[in-house]
DNA sequence: CCACCACGGCTAATGGCGTTAGCCTGGCCG
DNA sequence: CGGCCAGGCTAACGCCATTAGCCGTGGTGG
């Protein structure tokens, strides 16, 4: 159980330098403000000195999204190893996400650039959508599922006032038989189609 | 059955030819490509000379985005009409993304301007996932469900190799009890980890 | 001890982006 | 016929990533 997270290859110490400075201003900026200027002025240099330490932006990027998946990763094994039932699963994904919401959007927005992650990062960071539903197809749609949600909900595609509590939990219920994954829920009725199509929310702890 | 779209707001002529370039060069170079300057030498004008017909950019894919919705919409009412599973409706939006994928991209990605969009436009779009479920939550999960599948696999996000077929309908079994949203699907065992974390493939005629 | 070199900063510049200001022309209407 | 204005244009600004080339400083080998 708990198997370790693949050993990202080690960085030279200014290169670390340049990532968590990313990691800040992405935190603060969101994917918009992460610049190579804003970047450099995090550091106190000028953009063009981040050069003689990074490739280019793009290598940064892949950096937090290595850094991204390690985390959620993580988060997820950390779940099964104590509950261990699809709606723990999927709360330990939403809190993650929710709680660097900038980090998850940049790590799922657009094509990865597999074959340059550390080899394993990826199947180990998924492995526990394949433990909990013992099949790799169920797998793979509770984590489109889970993805949907998260994504959604960070870019407040849901109609205000959704009780997004309880669509999670009939996800949950849906791929898992248990009951819901938070809080008890709300009214039952509740909602016009406007609930089928956006609530908010920034960063939230766990 | 199969309510009517609610009508876009009339546009000047101009403006019509200057979101059907824009639609031209999205189809063509993608959301990246899809540029003031691009879209001007689509209609063999200047860029500055848009600014004469619409606001800025973001009015120029907020009618891209008002397109896809009523396209969308479009199709999952119909195949409500015919058929009417889980899997019918499953199929129509899968369909429909891969036939269009920097539309569905574009119209997906990061924040929606709700409140510019024709009044009741995302409403009327989403309905069918509200008819088919019967709940609105559920149909929010669905939705979820679909738009996480379409949006990883235009992304090439699940392993190469993997039998999305046989994912979609383990999320229409999961959602509507009935069997498999397309072909019957290959092997049953088939993947390691790795199937649970990319395919990517272009447009797809329906 | 000193010469050298490479590390890590800098400025200047390029080409692309969205966008603004201001000019000009051709056709329509009074 | 005269004026107006719709709709084009060029020039320019500020931001973006990125490149080229310069230079001080610190450590190291002769």
């Amino acid at each position: 159980m708990r198997p370790p997270a693949p050993p990202a290859p080690p960085r030279s110490s200014r290169v670390d330098d340049v990532v968590a400075a990313a990691r800040r201003v992405l935190d603060r900026d969101g994917p918009a403000g992460l610049t190579m200027r804003s970047v450099a002025e995090e550091l106190g240099i000028k953009a063009p000195s981040l050069y003689k330490h990074v490739a280019d932006k793009a290598a940064i990027e892949l950096e937090l999204v290595a850094a991204a998946l390690a985390e959620i990763g993580e988060a997820l094994h950390a779940a099964l190893s104590e509950g261990g039932t699809v709606a723990d699963l999927l709360a330990a994904y939403r809190r993650e996400a929710r709680c660097r919401p900038n980090l998850y959007r940049l790590a799922t927005a657009g094509p990865l650039p597999r074959e340059q992650l550390p080899p394993g990062l990826e199947d180990w960071a998924g492995a526990p959508f394949l433990t909990v539903t013992g099949e790799p197809h169920r797998a793979q749609a509770l984590w489109s599922f889970a993805h949907g949600m998260v994504i959604l909900e960070l870019d407040g595609r849901f109609p205000p006032g959704s009780d997004l509590d309880r669509t999670w939990a009939e996800g949950a219920a849906a791929f898992g038989g248990e009951a819901g994954a938070a809080q008890p829920a709300g009214r039952p009725g509740g909602g016009s189609a406007s609930a089928v199509a956006s609530a908010a929310g920034g960063p939230v702890e766990p």
